[in-house]
RNA sequence: GCCGCCGUAGCUCAGUUGGUUAGAGCGCCUGAUUGUGGAUCAGGAGGUCCCCCGUUCGAGCCGGGGCGGUGGUACCA
């Protein structure tokens, strides 16, 4: 019998990966990006807002594979022989387009940010979306490592700006010259030698992760891990491994060197207690530096420094890049900016393949609780580097670049999870329906309080059960209603009822005590606005 | 991609050795109460038990396959 027919309906669901921002998400977001393009623009930067589609051609040859470019990206094609589009991955890929393209219109250097959602066609994960927030800011056109230093101090002054104290936040820099002297030096440097790069690369970024003896099995054999899944090593030989094992130890083996200085300036009869702070100026379990203060953290990055140029030896680029990352920290020093927030780190080497230069990464040192209350590790808000490659696609010509970006939603969360965003909804006063032919009072009574600019609203909804017009405001975390009935019209008053002193004297009060005592108080209506506008200060 | 765990109401989950009509809490809706939020009381709506095949007189439960979710790992321009 009329038995109810199928209906086949949609799910109401976003899509994996993505998720719906609502209220105070998007206005806290929004106040952030603004913070951060202040600094930029500050800084002598220019807005630039570029499509967020681009030519598969023109995003670069990232692609693993040429027939199904929609690998990581998420990208389509028009008909069978229409060009490959895609939704841009990052920002920097299409500067490097706008810039070959606009090249004779721009000023050289030419200093850009611009901010907006990026996409990314990989397996979401816990708090790692689809479509998520960049905030770059980049330099084309300059090969002076005064660019890459004047990046990490804008760094600093943006975390600072966004509500991040000195001492939350450490800039880690180093130099991918000096890596690849060490790679020079292991035998890794010719053309045919790219995907053994590739791994090395890759393990010494799990360093923290995996330890020392994860990343030795990458490098050779390679590694089977707790849930049985086998990762490729390099298969270098013993030689090259323990080159690269000496330099994947650099943080380590200052501290060592810091701590044999102790002992000798202690047995020599003095105090030595420069090198003992230098030697704690480090995270104890990875004994990467902190930064923190400033005599100590430098001092450790001098050593630091001293032994990377041992460990490049004679390889021109490795001594290259000790050099640039000597010049980039006399230039922060110049300017303020100390190694008590910006680094020497040669554990920092960034996934990315295209990186030719310095390389910097900024991290947050406060603890992070997640819903569970464990203590969480954040990783990295905000890296960046130098790429001198990236417009020659375009151009043939060389043309450096440097740059940053932020991730501003993994910034949010961090500091929200540390409470440092106040994210209770503030909603509009509500006006209440009382009698129902009086619509047109009530409106008046709401244009009023918005031009003395009180957010205001009156209730649409269904006004026959009066309960559920306070049930409203108070989801919509409204501070206060306004009630006026015909008893009240004829007397020229209004009630308002103070909705948040009410919530709280529910929890504390007995029903009778709390139903005696409404937290409502009898307004003249020409007293309102200022009266609400004290309830509200 | 690989490995493990899971899939029952909007949410969190019970569900006995395989047995009739699948339950609870929370939430939602209606009413007690068309002039007052919380609490209480009464009532109500809401389910292809992830899907398919098989075993069985009989499957939410057993077997096989698939799909989906989740955690780890790999990749991440």
């Amino acid at each position: 019998m009329a038995k109810k027919e199928k209906i086949r309906r949609p799910k109401a669901e976003a899509p994996k990966g993505f998720r719906d921002y609502f209220g105070a998400e998007v206005t806290e977001r929004k106040a952030m990006l603004d913070a951060i393009a202040k600094v930029y623009h500050l800084y002598g930067f220019e807005a630039l807002e570029s499509s967020a589609v681009e030519t598969v051609e023109a995003l670069g040859k990232f692609l693993p594979d040429v027939d199904r470019p929609n690998e990581g990206v998420f990208a389509w094609q028009e008909d069978e022989d229409a060009e490959w589009m895609a939704l841009r991955y990052d920002l920097t890929a299409p500067l490097a387009r706008v810039y070959a393209q606009h090249r004779n219109d721009l000023p050289t250097p030419y200093r850009r940010y611009a901010m907006g959602p990026v996409w990314r066609n990989e397996k979401p994960g816990p708090g790692r979306f689809r479509q998520f927030y960049q905030c770059d800011a980049d330099t084309v056109g300059t090969a002076s490592v005064a660019a890459d230093a004047e990046i990490c101090a804008m760094l600093a002054d943006t975390l600072e700006a966004v509500g991040i104290a000195r001492g939350d936040y450490v800039i880690r820099v180093n130099n991918r010259k000096v890596l690849n002297g060490v790679l020079e030096v292991a035998g890794l440097s010719g053309d045919d030698k790219e995907r053994e790069r590739g791994i090395v690369l890759r393990a010494i970024d799990k360093l923290d992760r995996l330890g020392v003896e994860g990343v030795r099995a990458l490098l050779g054999a390679g590694r089977k891990d707790e849930s049985g899944d086998f990762a490729d090593g390099a298969g270098l030989k013993d030689e090259q491994i323990s080159v690269i094992m000496t330099f994947v130890q650099a943080n380590e083996t200052a501290t060592r060197i810091l701590e044999k200085a102790a002992t000798d300036e202690i047995s020599l009869g003095f105090g030595g207690s420069n090198q003992i702070r230098a030697m704690y100026a480090a995270d104890p379990q990875t004994q990467r530096p902190a930064g923190g203060d400033s005599v100590s953290s430098g001092y450790r990055s001098t050593v630091t420094l001293g032994h990377l140029g041992e460990i490049v030896g004679t390889s021109i680029i490795g001594l290259e890049g000790v050099s640039e990352l000597k010049q980039i920290a006399n230039l922060l020093e110049a300017q303020g900016y100390g190694p008590d927030r910006i680094v020497i780190d040669p554990s920092v080497v960034r996934g990315l393949g295209y990186y030719t230069g310095p390389v910097y990464e900024a991290e947050l040192t406060f603890d992070v609780q997640n819903d569970k209350g464990q203590t969480v590790q954040f990783g990295s808000v905000a890296g960046g580097g130098r790429y001198d490659d990236l417009v020659t696609r375009f151009t043939g010509q060389a043309v450096p670049a440097t740059g940053v970006s932020i991730g501003v939603d993994r910034l949010l969360a961090a500091l929200t999870a540390k409470g440092r965003i106040d994210r209770t909804p503030r909603g509009p006063v509500i006006v209440t329906v009382m009698d129902r032919d009086r619509m047109a009072d009530y409106q008046s009574i709401c244009a009023d309080l918005r031009k003395a600019g009180i957010r205001a609203e009156v209730y649409l909804g269904n006004p026959k059960n009066f309960g559920n017009q306070l049930k409203y405001a108070d989801k919509r975390g409204s501070p206060a209603a306004i009630i006026q009935g015909t008893d009240e019209a004829a007397r020229g008053v209004v009630q308002v009822k103070d909705l948040i002193l009410g919530a709280k004297l529910a929890q504390e009060a007995s029903l009778e005590e709390w139903k005696e005592n409404p937290s409502q108080s009898e307004v003249a209506l020409s007293d309102l606005v200022p009266f609400l506008q004290k309830l509200l200060a």
